[in-house]
RNA sequence: GGCGCGGUAGCCAAGUGGUAAGGCCGAGGUCUGCAAAACCUCUAUGCGUCGGUUCAAUUCCGACCCGCGCCUCCA
């Protein structure tokens, strides 16, 4: 099935293939800044970048080579260091171990290289050099390193930065020493007063100081995939002037075409504005477990809208989700259990979550043909393949069935409650409804709620606001 | 001001020039001491507003209203 997906720069659905005779694809995908918790707004594009990432290991098994970076040094990461008074190296680290495990509670298959912009220095500085020697970029009075833009005549192709105006009002521009209000730097000449002891010996002729942002994704590129990938992705916001510079830098550098094919996803919204912590509607996935949502409703609330569209997060889509993959999970279980041996024939059920896949990345289109496929299937006269495609299916999507709320780790419950529910339990037994429905009340008031089965029953905490 | 995206049922959200996928919620039913779960059934004559094109528009065109994003280090 060939995988089609929208491209930004010529603002086409065009099918992913990998360009060199080996057949490996390239895929780079930016990744986060360590300098605090991500948001659930940076998961939703790492989300639908495992999706893709997923979709290329069904596509070309065995011929995935999946790059993305963490950037661990920039104003940011040094602001918390500083404001921690702690060295930058360890806010790194304690902020990349919380990224990876919210990859991991989110079921995001690890990159396959995961280079940081500090263990990347020197091939920073060598792109640097060589974009100085060839007249593309400049050293300012203090020392830093400038990106001259009028040098490459394709700027702007990505963003169409032509067709705008940019606005000049810019106190940075006053504060920096360049000479045109669009180049960008390349390296940035140290100062004690903001940088710490954050430095490094700079590019030749240069200040001691760091790299500047954009830098750091075309090296680590070159590096790891090479001087032309096959597939660049990020967050909308990157399109300008992250990426617009990245190609600028890399095709100065290299002479070659940098990405065939750059993917863009939408910002998520919640509550129908966006994230941001004063309006209050700011959640990290922490925040999320914490109300009683598990890891997988939220990777199936964020893809539940369009890659290429806002999507308008709220809890209650949580909610929905939480359901939906309960169902899903039930049917799984059908499946395992109920899946005969008998036809051999090929199941045909879930193409259409394929097709609506390979369709310019269309998930809710998916999750519609999924849950079309599972309504018109009885788990117990399924077939073996039937069996496999939903696998197959969930697979894709990063589903992992098996962590839903529903069968998730039980919080441990308090032992007073524990107490109260074998106490209604006897009174449901001798028939003491009166009792049994007054601790029933009870326990809801304690916070659970009682699950009676056939032979025992279970607690279920309430969830919380 | 420039560039771009969107407005589809109570909520979320696909989609198409020929009459609206899917999920959640809700309602009814089966089951059940109660509650829950599960299963079955139902739930937009309508797709921001007003015009236009067309045999036919939610889908194309125009105007307008509303919301959102980007415009130098935000996924």
């Amino acid at each position: 099935m060939a995988i089609k997906l929208f491209e930004s720069l010529s603002r086409e659905v065009r099918e992913l293939r990998p360009s060199e005779p080996d057949g490996v694809f390239r895929f780079y995908n930016c990744g986060p800044t360590v300098y605090a918790p991500a948001h659930i707004g940076n998961f939703r594009t790492f989300v639908i970048n495992d999706v893709i990432r997923r979709l290329l290991e069904l596509e070309f098994p065995g011929k995935v080579r999946h790059v993305r970076n963490l950037t661990d040094v920039d104003d940011r990461t040094i602001g918390q260091a500083r404001t921690e008074k702690r060295p930058l190296a360890e806010i790194t680290r304690k902020w990349t171990e919380l990224f990876h495990a919210d990859c991991a509670a989110l079921n995001c298959l690890p990159p396959h290289v995961e280079p940081t912009a500090t263990g990347s220095i020197k091939e920073q500085v060598d792109m640097i050099d060589v974009l100085m020697r060839k007249g593309n970029a400049y050293r300012s009075a203090d020392g830093s390193v400038y990106f001259k833009i009028s040098s490459f005549p394709g700027y702007g192709a990505l963003s169409r930065i032509r067709e705008r105006e940019l606005k000049v009002t810019n106190s940075v521009f006053d504060a920096d020493h360049k000479d045109d209000i669009g180049d960008f730097a390349l390296w940035k000449a140290y100062k004690s007063e903001d940088d710490g002891d954050v430095k490094w010996a700079g590019p030749s002729g240069a200040a001691e100081g760091r790299p500047g942002w954009h830098i750091e994704c075309s090296a680590m590129i070159k590096k790891h995939l090479g001087e032309t990938i096959d597939l660049h992705t990020g967050g909308v916001d990157l399109l300008f002037p992250h990426h617009e510079n990245e190609i600028a830098q890399s095709q100065c550098c290299n002479g070659t075409t940098f990405a065939r094919h750059w993917y863009h996803s939408e910002h998520l919204l919640v509550d129908g504005t966006t994230m941001s912590k004063s309006k209050g509607n700011y959640y990290t996935l922490s925040d999320l477990v914490a109300k009683g949502y598990s890891p997988m409703a939220l990777r199936y609330a964020l893809l539940s809208g369009h890659p290429r569209k806002q999507l308008n997060f709220t809890l209650d889509s949580l909610h929905a989700a939480e359901s939906a993959l309960k169902a899903l999970a039930r049917f799984s279980e059908g499946v395992a259990a109920g899946a005969k041996a008998l036809e051999e024939g090929a199941s045909t059920v879930f193409d259409g979550v394929f097709r609506a896949l390979g369709d310019d990345l269309n998930t809710p289109a998916a999750l519609g043909a999924l849950f079309t496929a599972v309504n018109a299937t009885d788990p117990r006269g399924a077939t073996l393949a039937d069996k496999a495609a939903f696998n197959r299916v969930i697979y894709a999507l990063g589903l992992d069935l098996s962590t839903t709320s529903a069968n998730a780790s039980k919080p441990s419950v308090p032992e007073a409650v524990e107490h109260l529910a074998k106490l209604r339990w006897e009174a449901k037994k001798s028939k003491d409804f009166a009792a049994a429905d007054r601790l029933r009340a009870e326990i809801a008031a304690s916070g659970y709620s009682m699950l009676d089965g056939k032979d025992g029953y279970k607690l279920e905490a309430l969830r919380k606001a």
